[in-house]
DNA sequence: AATTCCAGAGAACAGTTGTTAACTGCATGG
DNA sequence: CCATGCAGTTAACAACTGTTCTCTGGAATT
Protein backbone atom coordinates (compact mmCIF):
# COMPACT_ATOMS: atom_id res chain seq x y z
CA UNK A 1 0.00 0.00 0.00
CA UNK A 2 2.66 2.48 1.21
CA UNK A 3 4.96 2.93 -2.20
CA UNK A 4 8.49 3.32 -1.72
CA UNK A 5 8.90 7.17 -0.01
CA UNK A 6 11.93 8.89 -2.05
CA UNK A 7 15.41 10.17 -0.52
CA UNK A 8 13.63 13.70 0.88
CA UNK A 9 10.52 12.21 3.00
CA UNK A 10 12.66 9.51 4.17
CA UNK A 11 15.34 11.85 5.51
CA UNK A 12 12.30 14.00 6.89
CA UNK A 13 10.81 10.96 8.80
CA UNK A 14 14.20 10.11 9.83
CA UNK A 15 14.64 13.60 11.46
CA UNK A 16 11.14 13.33 13.31
CA UNK A 17 12.03 10.05 15.07
CA UNK A 18 15.06 11.37 15.96
CA UNK A 19 13.54 13.91 17.86
CA UNK A 20 10.76 12.01 19.09
CA UNK A 21 13.25 9.49 20.34
CA UNK A 22 15.04 12.26 22.11
CA UNK A 23 12.29 13.98 23.71
CA UNK A 24 11.36 10.29 25.06
CA UNK A 25 14.87 10.29 26.72
CA UNK A 26 14.82 13.47 28.11
CA UNK A 27 11.16 12.93 29.63
CA UNK A 28 12.59 10.32 31.69
CA UNK A 29 13.38 12.84 34.46
CA UNK A 30 11.17 15.77 33.68
CA UNK A 31 7.27 16.09 32.39
CA UNK A 32 6.44 17.65 28.98
CA UNK A 33 5.19 21.00 30.28
CA UNK A 34 8.91 22.05 31.31
CA UNK A 35 10.51 20.26 28.18
CA UNK A 36 11.91 22.49 25.63
CA UNK A 37 11.98 22.87 22.06
CA UNK A 38 15.91 23.69 22.24
CA UNK A 39 16.97 20.76 24.70
CA UNK A 40 15.20 18.55 22.28
CA UNK A 41 16.92 19.51 18.94
CA UNK A 42 20.05 19.71 21.10
CA UNK A 43 20.04 16.35 21.80
CA UNK A 44 19.37 15.48 18.44
CA UNK A 45 22.44 17.75 16.66
CA UNK A 46 19.51 19.60 14.45
CA UNK A 47 18.81 23.59 14.61
CA UNK A 48 16.47 24.56 16.61
CA UNK A 49 13.98 25.89 14.09
CA UNK A 50 14.23 22.50 12.55
CA UNK A 51 11.52 21.17 14.74
CA UNK A 52 8.88 23.89 13.41
CA UNK A 53 9.53 21.71 10.04
CA UNK A 54 7.93 18.82 12.36
CA UNK A 55 5.41 19.74 14.91
CA UNK A 56 3.70 22.97 16.00
CA UNK A 57 5.12 22.66 19.84
CA UNK A 58 6.13 20.53 22.51
CA UNK A 59 2.54 19.64 23.14
CA UNK A 60 1.83 18.71 19.77
CA UNK A 61 5.28 15.96 20.07
CA UNK A 62 3.49 14.75 22.97
CA UNK A 63 0.32 14.38 21.03
CA UNK A 64 2.74 12.29 18.57
CA UNK A 65 4.15 10.46 21.56
CA UNK A 66 1.15 8.90 22.57
CA UNK A 67 -0.30 8.04 19.52
CA UNK A 68 3.72 6.04 19.05
CA UNK A 69 2.96 4.55 22.52
CA UNK A 70 -0.37 3.31 22.71
CA UNK A 71 -1.32 3.04 18.99
CA UNK A 72 0.00 0.35 18.41
CA UNK A 73 -0.56 -1.66 21.38
CA UNK A 74 -4.54 -2.25 20.67
CA UNK A 75 -3.86 -5.82 18.85
CA UNK A 76 -2.19 -7.15 22.31
CA UNK A 77 -5.49 -6.13 23.90
CA UNK A 78 -6.78 -9.00 22.65
CA UNK A 79 -4.70 -11.41 24.01
CA UNK A 80 -4.18 -10.20 27.11
CA UNK A 81 -8.27 -10.25 28.15
CA UNK A 82 -8.51 -13.49 25.62
CA UNK A 83 -10.84 -15.97 26.69
CA UNK A 84 -9.05 -19.16 26.43
CA UNK A 85 -7.96 -21.51 29.43
CA UNK A 86 -9.32 -21.17 33.08
CA UNK A 87 -9.04 -18.07 34.92
CA UNK A 88 -6.15 -18.25 36.70
CA UNK A 89 -4.35 -19.29 33.92
CA UNK A 90 -5.80 -16.01 31.95
CA UNK A 91 -4.59 -14.09 34.80
CA UNK A 92 -1.01 -15.30 34.56
CA UNK A 93 -0.79 -14.57 30.96
CA UNK A 94 -2.09 -10.88 31.29
CA UNK A 95 0.17 -9.63 33.78
CA UNK A 96 3.53 -11.44 32.31
CA UNK A 97 2.44 -9.62 29.16
CA UNK A 98 2.40 -6.49 30.74
CA UNK A 99 5.49 -7.18 32.43
CA UNK A 100 7.16 -7.75 29.56
CA UNK A 101 5.91 -4.72 27.56
CA UNK A 102 7.12 -2.69 30.52
CA UNK A 103 10.52 -4.51 30.34
CA UNK A 104 10.68 -3.54 26.17
CA UNK A 105 9.16 -0.46 26.26
CA UNK A 106 9.67 1.38 29.79
CA UNK A 107 10.15 5.07 28.44
CA UNK A 108 6.80 4.78 26.84
CA UNK A 109 4.93 3.19 29.91
CA UNK A 110 6.52 6.12 32.04
CA UNK A 111 5.67 8.69 29.76
CA UNK A 112 1.86 7.69 29.93
CA UNK A 113 1.84 7.09 33.51
CA UNK A 114 3.34 10.56 34.03
CA UNK A 115 1.06 12.37 31.36
CA UNK A 116 -2.21 11.06 31.72
CA UNK A 117 -3.04 13.09 34.31
CA UNK A 118 -0.22 15.79 33.65
CA UNK A 119 0.04 19.54 32.91
CA UNK A 120 -0.88 19.48 29.11
CA UNK A 121 -4.62 19.40 28.00
CA UNK A 122 -4.03 17.82 24.64
CA UNK A 123 -2.07 15.55 25.81
CA UNK A 124 -4.36 14.35 28.79
CA UNK A 125 -6.76 14.19 26.02
CA UNK A 126 -4.71 12.10 23.75
CA UNK A 127 -4.24 9.54 26.00
CA UNK A 128 -7.63 9.82 27.54
CA UNK A 129 -8.94 8.47 24.23
CA UNK A 130 -6.65 6.27 24.07
CA UNK A 131 -7.62 4.59 27.14
CA UNK A 132 -11.92 5.17 26.35
CA UNK A 133 -10.42 2.78 23.08
CA UNK A 134 -8.92 0.25 25.05
CA UNK A 135 -11.64 -0.20 27.40
CA UNK A 136 -13.96 -0.52 24.70
CA UNK A 137 -12.21 -3.31 23.27
CA UNK A 138 -11.64 -4.88 26.36
CA UNK A 139 -15.46 -4.74 26.56
CA UNK A 140 -16.31 -6.37 23.44
CA UNK A 141 -13.81 -8.93 24.31
CA UNK A 142 -15.47 -9.27 27.90
CA UNK A 143 -18.64 -10.10 26.21
CA UNK A 144 -17.65 -12.71 24.49
CA UNK A 145 -17.05 -14.74 27.52
CA UNK A 146 -19.95 -16.86 28.93
CA UNK A 147 -19.99 -15.48 32.21
CA UNK A 148 -20.98 -11.78 30.68
CA UNK A 149 -24.32 -13.38 30.08
CA UNK A 150 -27.11 -10.80 31.44
CA UNK A 151 -24.46 -7.97 32.19
CA UNK A 152 -25.95 -4.65 31.21
CA UNK A 153 -23.86 -2.67 28.54
CA UNK A 154 -22.81 -0.04 31.00
CA UNK A 155 -21.96 -2.90 33.63
CA UNK A 156 -19.42 -4.54 31.26
CA UNK A 157 -17.91 -1.04 30.24
CA UNK A 158 -17.54 -0.48 34.14
CA UNK A 159 -15.51 -3.15 34.48
CA UNK A 160 -13.29 -2.91 31.53
CA UNK A 161 -12.67 0.80 32.37
CA UNK A 162 -11.76 -1.29 35.84
CA UNK A 163 -9.41 -3.91 34.06
CA UNK A 164 -7.04 -1.13 31.91
CA UNK A 165 -7.19 1.36 35.17
CA UNK A 166 -5.69 -1.93 36.42
CA UNK A 167 -3.88 -2.69 33.63
CA UNK A 168 -2.02 0.76 33.97
CA UNK A 169 -1.40 0.21 37.46
CA UNK A 170 0.64 -2.28 37.58
CA UNK A 171 2.48 -1.57 34.81
CA UNK A 172 3.76 1.90 36.69
CA UNK A 173 4.88 -0.60 39.65
CA UNK A 174 6.79 -2.67 37.47
CA UNK A 175 8.32 0.50 35.94
CA UNK A 176 9.37 1.15 39.69
CA UNK A 177 10.67 -2.33 40.20
CA UNK A 178 12.74 -1.77 37.39
CA UNK A 179 14.30 1.65 38.15
CA UNK A 180 15.60 0.67 41.46
CA UNK A 181 19.00 -0.77 41.98
CA UNK A 182 19.99 -3.85 40.15
CA UNK A 183 20.10 -5.98 43.46
CA UNK A 184 16.04 -5.20 44.20
CA UNK A 185 14.84 -5.86 40.95
CA UNK A 186 13.93 -9.65 40.98
CA UNK A 187 12.30 -9.72 44.53
CA UNK A 188 10.06 -5.84 43.30
CA UNK A 189 9.06 -7.68 40.18
CA UNK A 190 7.99 -10.99 41.92
CA UNK A 191 6.75 -8.97 44.72
CA UNK A 192 4.69 -7.12 42.23
CA UNK A 193 3.52 -10.24 39.98
CA UNK A 194 2.32 -11.45 42.97
CA UNK A 195 0.23 -8.37 44.44
CA UNK A 196 -1.08 -7.92 41.44
CA UNK A 197 -1.98 -11.36 40.18
CA UNK A 198 -4.28 -11.39 43.56
CA UNK A 199 -6.01 -8.51 42.79
CA UNK A 200 -6.82 -9.21 39.37
CA UNK A 201 -7.84 -13.05 41.00
CA UNK A 202 -10.15 -10.67 43.61
CA UNK A 203 -11.66 -8.60 40.69
CA UNK A 204 -12.26 -11.51 38.69
CA UNK A 205 -14.16 -12.74 41.76
CA UNK A 206 -16.34 -9.81 42.17
CA UNK A 207 -16.92 -10.68 38.66
CA UNK A 208 -18.00 -14.27 39.03
CA UNK A 209 -20.45 -13.35 41.60
CA UNK A 210 -22.03 -9.93 40.03
CA UNK A 211 -25.26 -10.98 39.30
CA UNK A 212 -26.00 -12.54 42.54
CA UNK B 1 0.24 23.25 72.77
CA UNK B 2 1.35 25.43 70.54
CA UNK B 3 1.99 28.82 72.46
CA UNK B 4 1.55 32.11 70.72
CA UNK B 5 4.71 32.83 68.11
CA UNK B 6 5.60 36.44 67.95
CA UNK B 7 4.95 38.78 65.25
CA UNK B 8 8.51 37.67 63.02
CA UNK B 9 7.29 34.23 63.50
CA UNK B 10 3.50 35.00 62.07
CA UNK B 11 4.94 37.04 59.26
CA UNK B 12 7.10 34.66 58.36
CA UNK B 13 4.26 31.53 58.07
CA UNK B 14 2.01 33.92 56.20
CA UNK B 15 4.59 34.18 52.92
CA UNK B 16 5.27 30.97 53.11
CA UNK B 17 1.55 29.60 52.96
CA UNK B 18 0.73 32.32 50.65
CA UNK B 19 3.82 30.88 48.44
CA UNK B 20 2.77 27.75 49.10
CA UNK B 21 -1.09 28.54 47.85
CA UNK B 22 0.31 30.77 44.84
CA UNK B 23 2.05 27.22 43.85
CA UNK B 24 -0.74 25.31 44.02
CA UNK B 25 -3.07 27.88 41.75
CA UNK B 26 0.03 28.20 39.35
CA UNK B 27 0.24 24.18 39.22
CA UNK B 28 -3.10 23.87 37.68
CA UNK B 29 -2.08 24.72 34.42
CA UNK B 30 1.49 22.89 34.80
CA UNK B 31 3.75 20.56 36.48
CA UNK B 32 5.56 20.93 39.26
CA UNK B 33 8.65 20.48 36.80
CA UNK B 34 8.04 23.26 35.29
CA UNK B 35 7.11 25.70 37.70
CA UNK B 36 9.41 28.09 38.32
CA UNK B 37 10.33 30.06 41.26
CA UNK B 38 10.30 33.43 40.23
CA UNK B 39 6.52 32.72 38.74
CA UNK B 40 5.62 31.78 42.30
CA UNK B 41 7.07 35.15 43.75
CA UNK B 42 5.89 37.43 41.23
CA UNK B 43 2.51 36.16 41.93
CA UNK B 44 2.69 36.57 45.19
CA UNK B 45 4.36 40.53 45.12
CA UNK B 46 7.69 39.34 47.17
CA UNK B 47 11.00 39.55 45.51
CA UNK B 48 12.65 36.15 43.66
CA UNK B 49 15.13 35.93 46.35
CA UNK B 50 12.74 36.19 49.68
CA UNK B 51 11.57 32.11 48.67
CA UNK B 52 14.86 30.64 49.53
CA UNK B 53 13.99 32.08 53.42
CA UNK B 54 11.26 29.35 52.92
CA UNK B 55 12.18 26.63 50.50
CA UNK B 56 15.86 24.86 49.42
CA UNK B 57 14.09 25.01 45.79
CA UNK B 58 10.92 24.26 43.79
CA UNK B 59 11.09 20.52 45.19
CA UNK B 60 11.17 21.43 48.50
CA UNK B 61 7.60 23.32 47.88
CA UNK B 62 6.54 20.49 46.69
CA UNK B 63 7.22 17.87 49.15
CA UNK B 64 5.88 20.44 51.97
CA UNK B 65 2.44 20.91 49.25
CA UNK B 66 2.22 16.71 49.68
CA UNK B 67 1.99 17.50 53.30
CA UNK B 68 -0.45 19.99 52.98
CA UNK B 69 -2.75 18.10 50.32
CA UNK B 70 -2.59 14.92 52.32
CA UNK B 71 -1.16 15.30 55.45
CA UNK B 72 -4.37 16.38 57.06
CA UNK B 73 -6.47 13.83 55.14
CA UNK B 74 -5.07 10.88 57.80
CA UNK B 75 -8.45 11.09 60.17
CA UNK B 76 -10.94 10.84 57.15
CA UNK B 77 -9.66 7.32 56.28
CA UNK B 78 -11.08 5.52 59.56
CA UNK B 79 -14.48 7.33 58.65
CA UNK B 80 -14.07 6.53 54.66
CA UNK B 81 -14.18 2.42 55.52
CA UNK B 82 -15.74 2.40 58.40
CA UNK B 83 -17.33 -1.14 59.97
CA UNK B 84 -20.73 0.62 60.47
CA UNK B 85 -23.83 0.02 58.43
CA UNK B 86 -24.32 -2.76 55.54
CA UNK B 87 -22.31 -2.82 52.49
CA UNK B 88 -24.09 -0.67 50.21
CA UNK B 89 -24.40 2.16 52.49
CA UNK B 90 -20.89 2.02 53.51
CA UNK B 91 -20.05 2.29 49.81
CA UNK B 92 -22.35 5.41 49.34
CA UNK B 93 -20.71 6.85 52.41
CA UNK B 94 -17.07 6.24 50.90
CA UNK B 95 -18.19 7.64 47.53
CA UNK B 96 -20.02 10.72 48.93
CA UNK B 97 -16.75 11.29 51.12
CA UNK B 98 -14.51 11.77 47.99
CA UNK B 99 -16.94 13.26 45.93
CA UNK B 100 -17.25 16.38 48.29
CA UNK B 101 -13.22 16.56 49.56
CA UNK B 102 -12.52 17.01 45.47
CA UNK B 103 -15.24 19.93 45.76
CA UNK B 104 -13.84 21.57 49.03
CA UNK B 105 -9.82 20.87 47.51
CA UNK B 106 -9.36 20.70 44.02
CA UNK B 107 -6.09 21.94 43.37
CA UNK B 108 -4.84 19.33 46.01
CA UNK B 109 -6.52 16.75 44.44
CA UNK B 110 -5.21 17.68 40.97
CA UNK B 111 -1.79 18.07 42.36
CA UNK B 112 -1.55 14.63 43.74
CA UNK B 113 -3.31 12.92 40.80
CA UNK B 114 -0.43 14.82 38.59
CA UNK B 115 2.87 14.63 40.76
CA UNK B 116 2.28 11.44 41.87
CA UNK B 117 3.64 9.91 38.70
CA UNK B 118 5.09 12.98 37.78
CA UNK B 119 8.86 14.55 36.70
CA UNK B 120 10.30 15.22 40.42
CA UNK B 121 11.55 12.61 42.30
CA UNK B 122 11.56 14.03 46.22
CA UNK B 123 7.96 14.62 45.13
CA UNK B 124 6.98 11.18 43.96
CA UNK B 125 8.46 9.91 46.77
CA UNK B 126 6.52 11.60 49.66
CA UNK B 127 3.20 11.03 48.03
CA UNK B 128 3.86 7.39 47.47
CA UNK B 129 4.88 7.48 51.55
CA UNK B 130 1.77 8.82 52.63
CA UNK B 131 -0.32 6.56 50.17
CA UNK B 132 1.37 3.69 51.80
CA UNK B 133 0.26 4.96 55.25
CA UNK B 134 -3.15 5.15 53.86
CA UNK B 135 -3.06 1.97 52.78
CA UNK B 136 -1.57 0.67 56.29
CA UNK B 137 -4.61 2.56 57.99
CA UNK B 138 -7.22 1.47 55.37
CA UNK B 139 -5.61 -2.71 56.50
CA UNK B 140 -5.84 -2.31 59.72
CA UNK B 141 -9.82 -1.06 59.77
CA UNK B 142 -10.18 -3.72 57.05
CA UNK B 143 -9.06 -6.30 59.55
CA UNK B 144 -11.81 -4.93 62.03
CA UNK B 145 -14.30 -6.21 59.72
CA UNK B 146 -15.82 -10.04 60.62
CA UNK B 147 -15.43 -10.92 56.71
CA UNK B 148 -11.42 -10.07 57.31
CA UNK B 149 -11.61 -13.82 59.32
CA UNK B 150 -9.23 -16.04 58.39
CA UNK B 151 -7.59 -13.42 55.66
CA UNK B 152 -3.31 -13.64 55.63
CA UNK B 153 -1.67 -9.69 56.30
CA UNK B 154 -0.46 -9.89 52.88
CA UNK B 155 -4.07 -10.25 51.18
CA UNK B 156 -5.11 -7.30 53.56
CA UNK B 157 -2.84 -4.89 52.32
CA UNK B 158 -3.25 -6.22 48.99
CA UNK B 159 -6.99 -4.98 49.22
CA UNK B 160 -6.23 -2.19 50.84
CA UNK B 161 -3.86 -0.93 48.18
CA UNK B 162 -6.70 -1.85 45.64
CA UNK B 163 -8.82 0.29 47.28
CA UNK B 164 -6.72 3.71 47.98
CA UNK B 165 -5.75 3.10 44.44
CA UNK B 166 -10.16 2.83 43.58
CA UNK B 167 -10.31 6.38 45.96
CA UNK B 168 -7.68 8.11 44.01
CA UNK B 169 -8.63 7.41 40.74
CA UNK B 170 -12.38 8.40 41.70
CA UNK B 171 -11.07 11.50 42.69
CA UNK B 172 -9.75 12.26 39.33
CA UNK B 173 -12.67 11.81 37.38
CA UNK B 174 -14.94 13.70 39.60
CA UNK B 175 -12.46 16.37 38.99
CA UNK B 176 -12.68 16.16 35.73
CA UNK B 177 -16.49 16.41 35.70
CA UNK B 178 -15.37 19.71 38.02
CA UNK B 179 -13.28 20.53 35.53
CA UNK B 180 -16.01 20.93 32.52
CA UNK B 181 -18.14 22.99 31.77
CA UNK B 182 -21.18 24.04 34.05
CA UNK B 183 -24.01 23.01 32.15
CA UNK B 184 -22.42 19.26 32.01
CA UNK B 185 -21.41 19.17 35.42
CA UNK B 186 -24.31 17.60 37.43
CA UNK B 187 -24.96 15.03 34.86
CA UNK B 188 -20.90 13.85 34.46
CA UNK B 189 -20.78 13.91 38.68
CA UNK B 190 -23.95 11.58 38.65
CA UNK B 191 -22.12 9.43 35.91
CA UNK B 192 -18.80 8.89 38.09
CA UNK B 193 -21.03 8.33 41.24
CA UNK B 194 -22.68 5.24 39.43
CA UNK B 195 -19.66 4.36 37.90
CA UNK B 196 -18.00 4.22 41.16
CA UNK B 197 -20.35 2.80 42.99
CA UNK B 198 -20.83 -0.47 40.98
CA UNK B 199 -17.02 -0.61 41.08
CA UNK B 200 -16.89 -0.51 44.65
CA UNK B 201 -19.63 -2.94 44.75
CA UNK B 202 -17.74 -5.11 42.65
CA UNK B 203 -14.56 -5.09 44.64
CA UNK B 204 -16.74 -5.75 47.54
CA UNK B 205 -17.76 -8.93 46.36
CA UNK B 206 -14.69 -9.99 45.17
CA UNK B 207 -14.04 -9.52 49.03
CA UNK B 208 -16.60 -11.69 50.18
CA UNK B 209 -15.63 -14.62 48.03
CA UNK B 210 -12.04 -13.80 48.59
CA UNK B 211 -11.44 -17.41 50.74
CA UNK B 212 -13.72 -19.57 48.63
C1' DA C 1 18.70 20.99 -18.36
C1' DA C 2 16.24 24.46 -16.03
C1' DT C 3 13.08 25.44 -12.35
C1' DT C 4 10.62 24.92 -8.16
C1' DC C 5 10.32 23.24 -3.58
C1' DC C 6 11.56 22.63 1.13
C1' DA C 7 14.31 20.50 5.27
C1' DG C 8 17.50 22.44 7.78
C1' DA C 9 21.08 26.28 9.11
C1' DG C 10 22.32 30.70 10.91
C1' DA C 11 21.81 34.94 13.29
C1' DA C 12 19.41 37.91 15.96
C1' DC C 13 15.34 39.43 19.12
C1' DA C 14 13.34 40.38 23.62
C1' DG C 15 12.26 38.06 27.58
C1' DT C 16 12.92 34.69 30.93
C1' DT C 17 15.38 31.80 34.33
C1' DG C 18 18.18 30.45 39.08
C1' DT C 19 21.66 32.23 42.08
C1' DT C 20 25.02 35.44 44.22
C1' DA C 21 26.06 39.37 47.05
C1' DA C 22 25.38 43.24 49.87
C1' DC C 23 21.67 45.97 51.77
C1' DT C 24 17.69 47.62 55.00
C1' DG C 25 14.38 47.87 58.47
C1' DC C 26 12.12 46.01 62.21
C1' DA C 27 11.03 42.42 65.90
C1' DT C 28 13.50 40.19 69.39
C1' DG C 29 16.31 39.01 73.64
C1' DG C 30 19.78 40.71 76.88
C1' DC D 1 17.68 50.87 75.55
C1' DC D 2 20.78 48.81 72.76
C1' DA D 3 22.78 45.03 70.04
C1' DT D 4 21.71 41.05 67.51
C1' DG D 5 19.00 38.25 64.24
C1' DC D 6 16.69 37.59 60.24
C1' DA D 7 12.63 38.20 56.62
C1' DG D 8 12.55 40.51 52.68
C1' DT D 9 14.77 43.98 49.04
C1' DT D 10 17.71 45.54 45.37
C1' DA D 11 20.89 44.91 41.67
C1' DA D 12 23.49 42.33 38.78
C1' DC D 13 25.23 37.92 36.46
C1' DA D 14 25.48 34.51 32.78
C1' DA D 15 22.66 31.28 30.74
C1' DC D 16 18.69 30.00 28.76
C1' DT D 17 14.08 30.21 26.35
C1' DG D 18 10.55 30.48 21.94
C1' DT D 19 10.07 32.76 17.68
C1' DT D 20 11.08 35.61 13.50
C1' DC D 21 13.46 36.34 9.19
C1' DT D 22 16.78 35.28 5.75
C1' DC D 23 19.50 32.08 3.45
C1' DT D 24 21.30 27.55 1.29
C1' DG D 25 21.97 23.20 -0.83
C1' DG D 26 20.11 19.42 -2.91
C1' DA D 27 16.00 16.58 -4.11
C1' DA D 28 11.80 16.76 -6.92
C1' DT D 29 9.34 18.26 -10.82
C1' DT D 30 8.79 19.82 -15.47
Amino acid sequence: MSHTLGIRQAQKQKTRQALLDAALALLEEQSLSSLGLREVTRAVGVAPTAFYRHFRSTADLGVALVEEALGSLHPMIRTTVSTTGDPEERVARAIDLIARHVDGYPAHVRFIARERHGGVQPVREAIRDQLARFAQEVKTELAKDPVARGWSEDDLLMLAHLYVDQMLSTASLFLEALEGPEEERADRTLHVTQLATRQMRLIGLGRQHWLD
